[in-house]
DNA sequence: TCGATAGTTAGCGAAACAACTAACTATATG
DNA sequence: CATATAGTTAGTTGTTTCGCTAACTATCGA
């Protein structure tokens, strides 16, 4: 029970989900990349791909600086059907996939300098490097 | 996205998660059998059938003065069966169903009048009514 | 080796949420 | 009609959780 609560509880936020959601399309990102789609503090998305860590919905690969997630191998393929299904007229989630699609354009280093540029000016669109 | 969510946060609670998980099984309940289950104060379980009910994941019906919940019938079917999966290895689960079991086996008046009794003594378990 | 870069950990303030008691509504029964 | 009963609604309190900034760790490059 408790194991499933946690699960529940992972994806029972929205920053989450949209990750989870983006995640189920796409094999794998790293964290600045889900920091530009979130557009939340790296400190933030690194506590939230935490929780859904310990709730084992994704796993890690580490690779010199940067860190991949991906949806784990033992992710509940019932859990990701349900998700499909219940996501699949979303309009929220389509503009996520839109998003992501500019966003895996970019250069990453080029990104999480925009990052750094976002936080240091708190000017939320820098340099169309995004849009 | 956000009646997904919504959905995600109706079961990411404990005790919201045992009602549901229960009402897969006994197609409905009233809101003082679901009391004695929980062990909570009524209105707490009002609450919570509340946020189960906004979230479409469970109907009620009313009988004179009593309220009974079911499983909705627009419960997602997938979802339902991630459920069934995940709690299947459950002792909680079990021990809830187990738990049902006596609660049913029990007069519904008799239930309600334990619970005021329970309330207004603070004594956990009165009179063997229910174990 | 030193600076810059990508993430994580720690600590704090604000918002969301779960539990309770008290007060209210509606149905049954004397 | 008055009283009791089954649930809901309102209001309060304590805990959890989300987001931020600051400080730390680890890797890359000059």
């Amino acid at each position: 029970m408790q194991t499933t609560l946690n699960t529940a509880k992972a994806i029972a936020d929205l920053n989450r989900l949209r990750v989870v959601s983006v995640l189920m399309e796409h094999e794998e990102l790293c964290v600045c990349q889900i920091t530009a789609l979130l557009d939340l503090a790296t400190p933030t998305v690194s506590r939230h791909m935490n929780v859904l860590y310990t709730a084992r919905l994704v796993q890690s690969r580490k690779a010199g600086r940067w860190v991949y997630f991906r949806l784990s191998d033992s992710f509940p393929p019932v859990l990701r059907q349900w998700l499909t299904e219940a996501l699949a007229t979303s309009a929220e989630a389509a503009a996520d996939r839109a998003s992501v699609e500019q966003i895996l354009a970019c250069d990453r280093g080029e990104l999480c300098r925009c990052q750094r540029v976002r936080r240091r000016d708190s000017s939320p669109d820098p340099a169309g490097a995004i849009e």
